[in-house]
DNA sequence: GAGGCGTTTCAAAATTGTTTGAAATAGCAA
DNA sequence: TTGCTATTTCAAACAATTTTGAAACGCCTC
């Protein structure tokens, strides 16, 4: 049996938590404030909430189609189903989880409401 | 009780598929070609599910955080464990979801696994 | 008030996405 | 070989989202 008293404690990267890291990563981690670093230059958690959000509701096809459309012109729900050809109440629950998501806005008028694309509905189309 | 029998046939919008539609949008949508035209501008429904496979992939706080991470430099799996302090598998499942998005992509390093953006992962973050 | 139209609400069913912990794989070192 | 570290895979449990059809609502016209 060797000498099992060998001197085992390398030079290792500055991190407490990080142990074994690959030499290049460590390198260039240090750059940006280790682990540490990358912890804080994250967004709080509220401000990741409210991006995931709005990623969700453009995470579907129909959602999509909607903003596009409105991203056109103002429509009422009429036409909007007209064109997509889909269920009334299939439709309200997407113009609803936009409308909840701030994405669009429903304007009551006479007879029939009519929705249009917010600010932040307009920029989910960059 | 005024004339019941007043002129109600008034101008309508020359869409088939439409019957009753506020002036105000109806005007508006002859501009962009009616229904029809609404529906021509549309991309393609394979269009449609790569842009909302795109944003359901940044439809969550843990993967924005990765991609957020991944935008400073490329990082081994290790180290985005260390920053996030979540499990091995709940790390590698979400890492698993971008992947497929394709908006990171991971390259076997001797020891580890480095990933890193894809050109598609960083328009995400615009 | 009765009836119609455009739209939403509701609850149940169907689908899809996420978390968990245990087991598997792959490469390296002793 | 054995053991180690880094990472993924798997299946079951759990959670959230979507679809469906029926019923309700509000506003208008008669």
């Amino acid at each position: 049996m060797v000498d099992t008293a060998e001197n085992e404690d390398v030079s290792r990267v500055k991190e407490p938590a990080a142990s074994g890291i690959p030499e290049e990563i460590a390198a260039s981690l240090c750059t940006c404030g280790g682990i540490e670093g990358l912890e804080k230059m994250l967004p709080s958690d509220a401000h990741l909430e409210r991006m995931s959000a709005r990623h969700r509701a453009c995470a579907d096809p129909i959602r999509l189609k909607i903003l596009l459309m409105l991203s056109l012109q103002p429509l009422c729900v009429c036409v909007i189903k007209a064109v997509l050809g889909i269920a009334d109440s299939k439709l309200s629950y997407h113009l609803g989880v936009l409308k909840k998501a701030g994405l669009i806005r429903g304007e009551q008028q006479v007879n029939w409401i009519i929705y249009s694309l917010t600010d932040e509905g307009a920029e989910c189309l960059d």
